[in-house]
DNA sequence: GTGAAAGCGCTAACAC
DNA sequence: GTGTTAGCGCTTTCAC
């Protein structure tokens, strides 16, 4: 049978099975209140079947408005957090029948150039912003294009919808168990402020420590990258007291952080206990093997499509908080002081 | 000024400019051979511009048939070899005028669906395939689908065009860098030989080696994540005579090697030198610091859409390889055997 | 139960 | 030089 030359249209599946086009449209979306017969309908399914009917997008998105595609707008992926984010994302708009358009927001001109294309296009019913920074405009230019969105792993006083982890509950954990080894003076490397987490990360680990009554941990603000680890360690051992443990922001800082200390002979955990925020197949295989917290970042990214999607029904869900326990994962970077 | 309630149309732009539709159609998107004066011209950009007209995606899809938007199928992006490729290619399509849809091909049965429904969509005008192994039935089922595209980083006898980097030039390059540093007895953790590159890698520091007249290579096959480092190190180290120096075809098999050498004892680099394929940020932080060879991976991704339009103007390009040379990046662990 | 027809926003062939 | 018109493939209202 030699192929067929051209995708097989709506109406080539009606031709087929001997009724309308309305029919057929009606059935294969099985359209709320159709009476069709059972056989007709088996008919135009078969047809749909035989040829390889697919809808065209395009087609549909004119006549109904809607598009079925949603996109996401996040930090480079390079940053494996956000890689998990866009793949939990994109698996459950899967799940549910929408595809998902990944813009890369960098911060630059040229992201900058494509989000607006993206949001422009009216090839999308809504936007997963993930990369807003507290001052970032975006929110304010979804708003006026009346694009529905929600806010993923930030908050926005202005956003419809935030999704978020239990971040101050991931800190205290984190707090906790190193209190657990034994260990009183604590450190922090924070990442910039602009970023929601990054404050709440903040606080929660402050006021945790003194709920314990330790000594007032020693926190530093840095970028979330290698080199803001790096840096991060050089200011905290720069301090009165050095901490003898501390928790990083992000799983790269806390690679900063074992790198530096090696070089500048500092040795982990005997010295220097350290635990990193998120969980990565690599934290196995560092020198020393790195303990973290495991956060639920690809249920962040499913719940940030189902917080959108109740947005699409008019739903006012409010913020929505993952109630997946943050885990620590203890593994050579963590021991009780002086080893 | 109350903000336009609903997205403007082009007949908006017309009427508010005082022609038709078509005279806005054709002067917006500069229609070869159009006849309009300056004047309107002018008249239709200003209104065009006032009222933040954007053209209808769908909308003119269906009538031209094209979409203006690419698919790039890439493993998954937590990998940063594909997230470079992927963002080398966005960033040169967007500069072409076109959208990028990523999906993400984890060889399961979700990325199989994923996939089907972006190239079933209507919705992109071709796509970049870079996680074809060598049995993959994508580039067959691209073409029944009638949808141009081209393999990035594989190659195929199949595919209508391939775009690739120099890998043999690279492992002859890794070879002579270590043999530069006085190392004979080389090794090499190669990928799985079901990705092109993986075997092009594998024979030609095969052959480099022979030409320098060094003992037969040892070479073990790994996955690329830090799991395949870890084995293809115990089995290296279970040769005859075991190598001094190893070149891995993953930055990841790198970080694996690291990881376990540091706890079999091992020293990097007094008693093994490493180098690893593709250079990333976090190579500096290593403990030791990682050697690298750094491979234009933004360019070959950028590459990949040059050569898919050419395609789409039914130009016969044939293969593509990246010119950029490999460059190596030594740091810490490499150096002269037995330090 | 089923089908005819209008129209989504745009482009392009053609008439004026 | 500029406007008219016929679709692109689909959904949906409404009449039969």
């Amino acid at each position: 049978m030699p192929e067929t030359p051209t995708r097989p249209r709506l109406t080539d599946v009606a031709a087929a099975a001997g009724v309308s086009k309305s029919a057929a449209s009606k059935v294969l979306n099985d359209a709320p209140g159709t009476s069709v017969s059972e056989e007709t309908r088996a008919r135009i399914h078969e047809a749909a079947r035989r040829l390889g009917y697919r809808p065209h997008g395009p087609a549909r998105s004119l006549a109904t408005g809607r598009t079925g595609a949603i996109a996401l707008v996040l930090p480079p992926l390079s940053n494996p957090t956000h890689a998990t984010i866009a793949r939990g994302a994109t698996r459950r708009a899967l799940e549910l029948g929408f595809m998902t358009l990944t813009a890369e927001d960098a911060g630059d001109e040229a992201s900058r150039a494509g989000l607006e294309m993206v949001i422009d296009s009216g090839r999308i019913d809504g936007v997963i912003v993930g990369s807003a920074s507290t001052d970032s405009d975006l929110p304010f230019l979804l708003t006026r294009k009346q694009l529905p969105y929600v806010l993923v792993n930030r908050s926005s006083p202005h956003g419809r919808a935030n999704v978020v982890m239990d971040v101050a509950q991931s800190a205290r954990e984190a707090v906790d168990f190193l209190v657990g080894l034994g260990h009183r003076r604590l450190g922090h490397i924070g990442g910039p402020t602009e970023y929601t987490p990054s404050v709440e990360r903040i606080q929660a680990f402050r006021s945790r420590c003194r709920e314990l009554r330790l000594p007032e941990p020693t926190i530093t603000l840095q970028p979330f990258d290698e080199g803001g680890g790096a840096r991060g360690l050089t200011d905290l051992r720069s301090a009165l007291e050095p901490p003898t443990a501390l928790f990083t922001s992000s799983f790269a800082q806390a690679v900063g952080v074992l790198g530096t200390a090696a070089q500048a002979g500092l040795r982990v955990p005997q010295d220097l206990s350290v635990l990193a925020n998120d969980d990565y197949p690599m934290a196995d295989y560092l020198v020393p093997t790195l303990s973290t917290v495991a956060t639920p970042l690809a249920e962040l990214g499913a719940a940030a499509v189902d917080a959108l999607l109740a947005v699409f029904n008019g739903e006012e869900t409010g913020d929505t908080v993952i109630p997946t326990a943050p885990q620590i994962i203890a593994r050579g970077s963590t021991s009780a002081p002086g080893d």
